[in-house]
DNA sequence: TTGAAAGCGGTACCAC
DNA sequence: GTGGTACCGCTTTCAA
């Protein structure tokens, strides 16, 4: 292996000069350095990072908590913030902490106490009081994208979101209307999925439209969307005219689940979703869209902020807006 | 910090002892390690790994690179190679190498260097020639899941893959079929692709049925799917009785787009599948069922005995067979 | 502006 | 069995 000690001796310094050299601290004569410089690329010199780690404190890496990666939402958010250390130049330690698994408990347990990296992201976490006390043990920056496991939270604004979609269903004159999600058998996206149910709720009560109302637990994939609308759907007693999915697997769920029952959407019932899922437009879904990946991307530089031991304000919630596509239409 | 020192001292022994109690190699009294252990949970200590990484060489640590987290393959094999490492104890380092990006060449070029890992996973990677380049300079064990970027590669057999639902079609009399796939104009999963529809080509000829093939190139995602066989359906001639779509993605694209179209599945044309993606079950898609899951933990296990310095051998291709559902029929 | 040397937190060889 | 000690590879005083 070569090493900085290579280095200095074909730069004809020593090894404390060829580290200012390379790091960029303290004084360095410039003529120093270029030969530093070119030694380091004749030799194809890396640094080792764990000696580096050790003498510095610093692991040039961050770690990402994520309870899935075989959700759209999960998946485009790691994305995002994959892209900013990739050039950031840090690298991601990931841990897939499915809850209620064993390997969540393990992560908890061990892998983070090893604090191998230098802060952590958290991704709809959503962590018990226990799991949250760990957090706080590992004396390092906490930046969560959905669900609170820390002061510096990324997310969209919940109410806005159900309110975005329910105003456009009012605006087209509907009043029998559906809510898709919320109190998910499986308790994954507790949080979330509750606040959203409950926007749903206070938007139709202030409305006057509370005997209106239809709600349906389901869980917060397209699977779950189907049977939750199909169950719905298929209800004795006056149908809806428009379904709310607490997010667009859910809404898209619905979509199959009126055709199968020979529904036409919006003909028979408008459908909006959340998210702007990659299926949204092959549905022709109109959503609430927010984008994961930019939230993660944001989550990641909040951090690098952190990271460098600045207090940087989060500018306020993520972003979301109305995506008008086919799903719906006047009662 | 409490490092290995302050649990020699607080166990009354010598650093050396301690180490030795704690990695279980060399002779310790068990009374010595009895108070070793007491002291570790005591204090709490953890070793610090890159002081480990350091002294020993090794970083406890595994590289994954892939090229998309978003898809389901991708992540379903992620998770399988996440918890197989999850209870070896390794972390889990996450290269998300998209082709073609600035991120990709930045992995190539800079984070694979360091070297942070004992060995990396390379999922359906179809590295370019400079690539493999990089990856034999790692000097360290590379296992593939698809694609092929060292000697151990996990996949299954594409042509077998391709019969099964090729003779799958032909026993319920279908003879002018199609296939969906095949040359994505983005270039992505390309040599995967290719050879599904090489197969698929060659079973045609072979069964005297050349001129009743039909193919159209398609994206490997859903809206891929939708867009080829809304051109597949739609164009003049006899319309094929039956479409094989490259992965489950552009099946479900196609029963979309058949739908759409006004024509009943399997009725007018029968679909089938490559993966059993979760969708599958949902569109009841006839499918030739992986496990990206249980591919990506096999992988693990591999690395695993390759960083032990073992060289069992890899047992064949994994395993793939027909799922019935409702989409295909008779011709 | 530069170099010697003392760590950082472990592991492992070697003598006792 | 156990302890002293020399590294592992790099950063960072501190003195020159």
């Amino acid at each position: 292996m070569t090493g900085i000690a290579d280095v200095a001796a074909l730069a004809g310094v020593s090894k404390a000069t060829a580290s200012r050299a390379l790091s960029g601290s303290g004084y360095v004569s410039s003529a120093a350095r270029e030969r530093v410089l070119d030694a380091v690329d004749r030799l194809g010199y890396v640094p080792a990072s764990n000696a580096v780690g050790l003498a510095t404190g610093r692991t040039r890496a961050v770690g990402v908590i994520i309870p899935y990666v075989h959700r759209w939402f999960f998946a485009a958010v790691l994305e995002g913030i994959q892209q900013v250390f990739l050039d950031s130049g840090d690298d991601l330690l990931l841990y897939n902490a499915m809850p209620g698994s064993v390997g969540r408990a393990l992560i908890f347990d061990d892998f983070l106490a090893r604090k191998r990296f230098d802060g952590l992201v958290a991704v709809g976490l959503e962590p018990d009081d226990a799991e949250l006390a760990r957090l706080g043990a590992l004396e390092r920056p906490v930046v969560s994208v959905v669900g609170e496991a820390g002061p510096d939270v990324i997310a969209i604004d919940d109410v806005a979101a159900v309110t975005i979609a329910f105003e456009h269903l009012r605006a087209l004159g509907h009043e029998r209307i559906a809510f898709l999600g919320g109190g998910d058998p499986s308790r994954h996206w507790a949080r979330v999925d509750r606040r959203r149910l409950e926007a749903f709720q206070a938007l139709m009560r202030d409305a006057g439209l509370e005997s209106a109302a239809r709600h349906v637990p389901s869980a917060v994939d397209v699977a779950g969307g189907f049977a939750a609308a199909t169950r719905l759907l298929t209800a004795p007693g006056p149908r809806p005219t428009a379904i709310i999915g607490t997010c667009d697997e859910v809404a898209i769920g619905a979509a199959l689940a009126a055709r199968g029952l020979g529904l036409s959407v919006p003909g028979d019932v408008s459908l909006v979703g959340i998210d702007d899922h990659e299926l949204a437009v092959t549905f022709g879904l109109t959503t609430v869209k927010q984008s994961p990946f930019e939230q993660g991307a944001r989550a990641a530089r909040v951090m690098l902020e952190r990271i460098a031991g600045r207090e940087s304000l989060i500018e306020g919630p993520a972003e979301c807006g109305l995506v008008l596509r086919t799903s719906t239409g006047p009662a």
